[in-house]
Order: structure tokens, then sequence, then C-alpha cells
DNA sequence: AGCTCATGTAAAGGGCTTTTACATGAATTG
DNA sequence: CAATTCATGTAAAAGCCCTTTACATGAGCT
């Protein structure tokens, strides 16, 4: 065929970066047009190589999924990391910081949360995915777990079910309220702020009000 | 009701009761093989007609996922409206079983579910289902403003936010955790138990914690 | 009985997925 | 440096799905 370089890109018979091209066309046609969006044969047109070429790289479409939710889930526990910094600069603001990340990620890159959370991937397909995925859950788990410690003993609940309240908050908030664009409902504040919100009124019922906290 | 063919073969050229089983057959194939797995040909194939014969009844397969979609948030909010039984025995208690009804639905009806949440649908696709969801939050927004009545004025928190926190617990809990069967990640809990442990301390966080409760 | 129209079918165009056989050329190796 | 290898590309094809168009059927009304 005489492709005679449309693309400045590629420089001969093979394309190079396939693989990266690949990821980065299905990040960009998830963004624009959701998970089912996405299709195989339309990345490889983006990256100007025939529907085949793909299944060099990917044993099929559920794979590169996958690979796209695994990335998704490795920065998002960066981000998440970044955000908690170990707790500093105090506990309450660090875990708020946290939500807060949480909800900016589901917001600026939906092309990832979308994978991450909604392609309905076989959980077996990729054991990194699901270890990438216990990764972001732990930086959860060690700010609550830092939370807890702070509270005497005979009344500190178990630090895992706090993680988990913690979490299953702010993605509900995401999910019904902060994704991208389209099934937002009107809310009568910012979704950080009644995530902000929720948070403060969950923990002072754990009884790390006031004060303490600030 | 059932005053046509229901269950027997179809005896004629006409199928008798096309929309419905079309219908019946989408949620055996979403509960079977989530909401991609659902084809406009597969369902037509299970009611015996021609591919062609759906688009008589829809406009095309998102019409059909819609109305899927509408039916799970009526029969949801009826659940939910059920549970709430108006503030029966007592709020607190009634939110309980209220929460405890939206896991249920979230894991007893996993076809509806995904097609309320997770099937993408274009918001603008019908009208009659943004109704029927508002419908559904409607009941968590009574309770929420049925508990929040309890506290006195100066502290009394806006009714919508605390419906809002509700919900994004509720949901959360239901879509990370009480799925169907796959996504579902080991928990040190009934996700029942964590959600009415959720809902406790954060209901104790606004207020209204102990005896006035019971 | 005859008509009408909702509801079905057949056929076809276009797209996606995946496999198989073959082509290319970059990297390795003698 | 030349030959070979093998990862990475292409072409072609089978199978499935979505959707439209033209036509067929027969249920219900007059």
């Amino acid at each position: 065929m005489s492709w005679s370089r449309q693309g400045r890109k590629r420089r001969g018979y093979h394309h190079g970066n396939l693989r990266e091209t690949l990821i980065a066309a299905a990040l960009d046609l998830i963004a624009e047009k959701g998970p089912a969006g996405f299709t195989f044969a339309e990345a490889a047109r983006l990256a100007g190589v025939s529907p085949a070429a793909p299944y060099r790289h990917f044993r099929d479409r559920d794979a590169l999924m996958a690979d796209v939710a695994r990335r998704g889930f490795e920065r998002f526990a960066a981000e998440l990391a970044r955000a908690w910094d170990e707790g500093r600069p105090e506990p309450f603001e660090a875990l708020q910081n946290t939500g807060r990340a949480y909800l900016a990620f589901a917001r600026t890159e939906p092309a990832y949360f979308t994978a991450m959370f909604e392609a309905q991937l076989p959980p077996d397909l990729d054991p990194e995915l699901a270890r990438a995925a216990d990764q972001a859950f732990a930086v959860v788990r060690q700010a609550s777990e830092t939370l807890c410690a702070r509270l005497p003993k005979p009344t500190r609940p178990p630090s895992l079910m706090v993680s988990l309240h913690v979490w299953a908050m702010a993605h509900g908030i995401a999910t019904l309220f902060a994704r991208g664009d389209a099934a937002r409902r009107a809310l009568p504040m910012p979704p950080e702020d009644l995530l902000e919100a929720g948070l403060l009124v969950y923990l002072g019922g754990l009884g790390l009000g006031g004060d303490q906290n600030r």
C-alpha cells in the first residue's frame, strides 16, 4: 500500500512502539466514548496499523483493557499516597487530602477510572491488576489505621472496617456524583465538599472530633 | 398480566408478547454474562424471532437497556420504600432496613442493578428513567429528613446532604463489595453489617446516637 | 368479507473480533 | 560483513452483531 509516511511516527514496516501507542489510543477512545466505545480495530486505526497487529501485543481486547486498568491503579495508588503523604501535616487533614485525590482522579482520569471500576473485567485476568488495586486500597487502609490509633483502645474500632467505610463513601461519591461529565446529578455542593463533610461527620462519630484534629 | 402466551411457543407468524419476552431475555443475558454480554440479536434468538423483529418494539439496543434500567429503578424504589415503611417501627431502624434493602437489591437483581448504574446509558435517552431514579433517591431523602428532624435546629445538618452521604455509602458498599459474584473483595464481615456499622457511626457523628434511637 | 396497520421476515451493508498464512526487516550470530 | 532468526507487521477470511429497507402476514375493525 502507498501509505507513504502518512503519520510522521511510523518509519517503516514496523511501528516501533505499537504497544504504548495502542494504550494511548485506548485511553483517548475510552475518555471520549466510554468503555464500550473503545474498539481494538479503531485503536489499531489510530495507530496506523492493520486490525490484526494489536494481537502481537495483547492476547485480546480484554487484555488491553486489563493493562489500562492496571496502569490506572498504579497511578491511582501513587496519587493517593502522594495526597496522604504519610499523614503529614496531620492525619485528619491528610485523610481529607486523600479523599480529594480520590475524587480528582475520578474526574481528571475518567478513562483510567472507567477501565478500573466499570470495565467488568474477569478478575482472574491479571494477577498484577489485583495487586495494583490492593496497593491503592492500602493507602486508605494505612490512613485509617493512623487515625484509629488516636483513639483509646477501649473505644477503638477495627481499622479495617473504618478503611472500608471511608473507601465506600469516597467511591460512592465518585461514581454517583463526580464522574467526568454525564451522569452527574445536581448537587448542593461540589463533590469534594460533600466528601469532606461526610468524612468529618463519620470520624466525629468514631470519637475523632473537635480540637484534637487540628 | 399474562393475557398472552407467556412461556409458550409462538403459534403463528406474530409472537404476541415480544416486548416483554425481549426484556425477560435481556435480564437473563445481563445476569449471566454482564451488561456487555447482552445482544439484541441473541435476545431475539431466545424469543424465537428474527434479528430485525426487536426494532418494532425498541428504537435500538440502548432503548431496550434504558427500559430495563427504568423498570429496575421502579422496583428499586418500591423495595426501598417497603423497607423504609414510612419510618416504622422507628426511623433509625427503618433506615437500617432501607440500607439492607439497597444491598439486597444489588445482590439479588444484578441484571437490573447493572443496567441502572453501569450500562453507561446516555442520560437524555429517557426522561422516565431519570424520573424513576429520582423516585428511588426520594426514599433515602425522606428517611434522612425524618432522622434530621430529631436534631435540635441549631445542630441540624442539611437533610439533603445527609441523604447524599447515606446514599453514597450504601452505593459504595454495594458496588465495591456486594455485587453478585465476581469483583467481590474479601471482607471481615457481610456487606450488610458493614453498612449498618457505617451508618451507625455516621449518624452518631450527627448527634443521633445512643438511646434516643431505640 | 375486505381493509388496514402493527408486527413479523429476508436480505444486505458495514463494523468488530479473532485466526491463519505469509511478509518484512531489525537484531543476532558465525 | 553476510546469513539467519524471529518479533512484528499485513492480507484475507470466518463469524457475529447492529441496523435499515423492502416485503409478508394476519389480527382486529368496519
